[in-house]
DNA sequence: AAACTGACAGATATTGACATCTGTCATCGC
DNA sequence: GCGATGACAGATGTCAATATCTGTCAGTTT
C-alpha cells in the first residue's frame, strides 16, 4: 500500500505543478497525476480548483510571513527594525516575483479575485507593524494616536513596493530612489510629535 | 466637398469609437469608418494605431490635469489644497473608471505598456504637488529639504487612490477610511518641523 | 500637388469542430 | 465503511481554417 494521500501532499504536489506549468496551464488532472492518482480524490481534499489555488498561495503567504515575524521582534529601535521589515517585505516579494514567476502569478491571480485571503493576510501584516509602531511609541521615537491605524497607512502607502499589481515595476531603476522618498516621508509623520 | 480631414476629428472620432467599444475591440478600420474614409487616410494623421490610441488616452490626462490646475493655485492654506487636490485626483479617475470603463481601460492599457507618457503625467502632477507644497513652505505650514521630493513620495503613498491598476478597489466601502489615514500621516510628515 | 483610395502582404483575430477539463456520483476494493 | 475510482455532463480550452486587421503604396480624385 501506497503512502495515504493527505491534503498536505496534494497541496505539494499542486506547488510543484503550478511552478513548472503556472496557474494558467495547471489542470487538477495534472496534479493528480504528479501523485498517482484520479482527479477524483484531489476533491475528497478540496472542494474545487480555486480552493485548491487558494490553499498553495496561503501556504505562500505563510512563508512570507514567516521571515517578517522575526523582524517584528528584533533588536533595536523601532525605527530601525521598521525600515528592516518594509525592506523585507519588499525584497523577498521582488526576489519570488524574479525567481519563482509562475507561483509568483498564482499568487497575484489569488490577489486579484480571491480578495478574503488577501485582507487576512494585510490584517496579519498590519498586525506586524503595529506591533513595531506601538514599540516605537514605548521607546518615546514615535507618537501615533493609534498604531494600528498608523501601521494600515504605512501598508497602503507602500503599496507600490510589495503589491503583486506593480511587479512589472519592480526593475525599474528608479524604484530604490521612490521608496526612499516615502520612507524618509512616513518617518517625519510617526515621529512627527517627537520634534 | 465635405469637411477636410484633421488630426483633431481622427482623434475625437477614435475617442467615440474607443468609449463605444473598448480598446480591446476598436479596429483603425472602425475608426475611419465612424469618419467616413478610407482606413488608409487614417495613417495620414497617425504613424500607427499605438500612437492614435496614446493620443486619446493623452488628451484624457490633458482632461485630468486640467480639473487641478486651479486647485494649485486656488485660494486656502496649503494643507486644504494639498487636501482638496489629492481628492480631486482620486475621485477624478474613481468617477471615469465608473463612468466611462471603456475610455478608461484605454487609458489603463496606456499605463500598462506605454510607460513614457505615464511618466510624463506624472512629472507633471508631481510639479502641481511640488508648488502646493512649496506655498506651505513658504507659509510656514510645512517643512520638507526639498518640494518636489516631497512631491515624488506623496503621489507614490497615494498609488492606491489613483493609479489605474488599483481600480478595482476603488468600489470598496473601507476606501476612504484608508484614505484618511494615509493622508493624516503624510499630513504629519510634511508638517514635522513645524511641531 | 495634396488628399484620399483601395488592393495588397503579412500579422492577428475569429470561428467552429474537437479535445480536455471540472466537478459529481454510483460503484468498487480493501 | 472508507477512501479511491472512472464514467459522465456541462464548461472550458485547443487548433487549424478562415476572415479581418494593420500598415504600405501605387494609383485616382479634386
Amino acid at each position: 500500500m501506497t503512502e495515504a494521500l493527505t491534503a498536505e501532499r496534494v497541496l505539494e504536489a499542486a506547488e510543484d505543478t503550478l511552478r513548472r506549468f503556472g496557474p494558467g496551464k495547471t489542470t487538477v488532472v495534472d496534479v493528480a497525476r504528479a501523485l498517482g492518482v484520479s482527479h477524483g480524490s484531489v476533491y475528497r481534499h478540496f472542494p474545487n480548483k480555486a480552493a485548491l489555488r487558494d490553499a498553495v498561495a496561503e501556504r505562500w503567504l505563510e512563508r512570507v510571513n514567516a521571515r517578517l515575524w522575526p523582524l517584528t521582534t528584533a533588536d533595536g529601535s523601532a525605527t530601525e527594525r521598521l525600515r528592516s521589515w518594509l525592506e523585507q517585505l519588499s525584497t523577498t516579494k521582488r526576489l519570488m516575483a524574479r525567481e519563482d514567476p509562475e507561483l509568483f502569478a498564482t499568487y497575484h491571480a489569488l490577489a486579484t479575485d480571491s480578495r478574503d485571503v488577501i485582507r487576512v493576510h494585510l490584517d496579519t501584516l498590519a498586525g506586524m507593524l503595529a506591533r513595531i509602531i506601538s514599540d516605537g511609541v514605548s521607546q518615546g521615537e514615535f507618537e501615533v494616536e493609534d498604531p494600528h491605524r498608523a501601521a494600515r497607512a504605512v501598508l497602503t502607502a507602500t503599496t507600490r513596493f510589495h503589491n503583486p499589481a506593480h511587479a512589472a515595476e519592480w526593475e525599474e531603476p528608479g524604484l530604490d530612489a521612490d521608496f526612499e522618498e516615502v520612507w524618509a516621508l512616513l518617518l517625519l509623520g510617526l515621529a512627527s510629535g517627537r520634534r
